[in-house]
DNA sequence: TAGATTGTTAATCGATTAACAATC
DNA sequence: TAGATTGTTAATCGATTAACAATC
């Protein structure tokens, strides 16, 4: 089998539209170590350095990335500049999510206040609470709004993704305004189970479920 | 295929030791689903009716469950008392598993003041926490405790399951403590990259990339 | 009984990985 | 050049699901 045709080039460029979310998860692993690497000052890394830190077969992470072009040099490895914008563009971070953050609590307060939004390409946009003696107050450089300003945010910010850190009874209704006012994706944070039409995503974060997670890995 | 051999019946009981991640991630949808369906007053509940909220194909639903025993009736559905019993004794929690929160800062705070670790059969047994103004302080309904009194409480409690909301910083060092005083889970809210030796579990959450999840299943 | 729903088989599908040629 | 490491093929493995008999 040698190489009589070169017709294979013909492919048309990969197409990025379906990713798996197993792809997903190991992509955002694959950038948080490399973001580390880059502070250490490493300039390149090699797919069997990748695995170390992720434990992530070797050949996998190579497949993974060389479904979307080829990002490495062989007998080399990747440049971690490189690899990081690359990886940044596939998980279409490169064109700024912005996101609201509804809730103006504990929790809410801990993710205004830290930066993994923003390394991620998150851009907070707006922070909302119910209670009006919350509204007014600065949280994580934005000042608390009242939720009827929330039609006016959606508009002019295109805003599609909602991060509720509220309490359990307070997310169904907020979740139905927020669709009403077009939000298709919600992140939510609280315990409550939620109602949504079918074109809107709902992603429930609970961190004892994370931990049953880890467990089972550490119990099998 | 009349069914002329009973020996089929010889099989021994499923083994419960191989928990796939996938299978544990949904047993812990569905615990959270049947949950509220206990607190609605519902006695009853089919594949079908848990496929609504879960979005898990109801065959896969009866297919992972049927793993573990016979939970249902035929025409009928699953008890939701009896299937919640099942699942938690399934994911092991029955047994309740002993945790320490390390950091009583905003994350630690609001980890500890919720209901969520209770519900799901996990027990906070201690808080720690570097800074000696903190020590002392109560943070949900536990006394902060200073680094020192780790080893004694990990002896006591046989703690094996950490969950560190503590800076970027301060987490390596701190894993190092734990690694040596027998931790062998690392839940890590921080951002920081952990070193540990390979029969220690570290688990990093980070709600950007877990949002980055749920953009794609948006997305594709 | 008739309708509903489980439990399970058998087929399909997709994800993982070993192996190796290409090439830096 | 020799060694290292990528990119990719082909085989394996496990997870998902359609279909249906069992049975409440």
């Amino acid at each position: 089998m040698s190489a009589p045709e070169a017709a294979q080039a013909e492919e048309a460029g990969p197409d990025e539209a379906r990713l798996s979310l197993g792809v997903a998860a190991r992509l955002s692993r694959y950038l948080q170590v490399l973001t580390q690497a880059r502070k250490m000052g490493k300039e390149t890394i090699s797919s069997r350095e990748l695995s170390e830190y992720t434990h992530v077969n070797p050949t996998q992470i190579r497949r993974d990335l060389s479904g979307f072009g080829r990002f490495g040099k062989r007998g080399v490895g990747y440049n971690v500049d490189g690899l990081i914008a690359e990886i940044r563009r596939i998980l279409q971070t490169a064109g700024q999510h912005n996101i609201a953050l509804f809730g103006a609590g504990r929790l809410g307060k801990a993710i205004a206040s830290s930066d993994i939004f923003a390394d991620h390409g998150f851009n907070v946009v707006a922070v909302f609470d119910a209670d009006p003696r919350k509204v007014g107050t600065s949280v994580g450089g934005h000042t608390v709004r009242p939720l009827d300003e929330l039609p006016g945010v959606c508009e002019e910010d295109g805003l599609v993704v909602a991060v509720l850190a509220v309490p359990a009874e307070a997310a169904q209704p907020l979740a139905d305004t927020l669709v009403a006012s077009g939000v298709k994706i919600i992140f939510n944070y609280s315990e409550g189970l939620l109602q949504v039409p079918p074109d809107v995503t709902v992603h429930t974060s609970s961190p004892a479920i994370d931990l049953l997670h880890a467990l089972y890995f550490y119990l099998s």
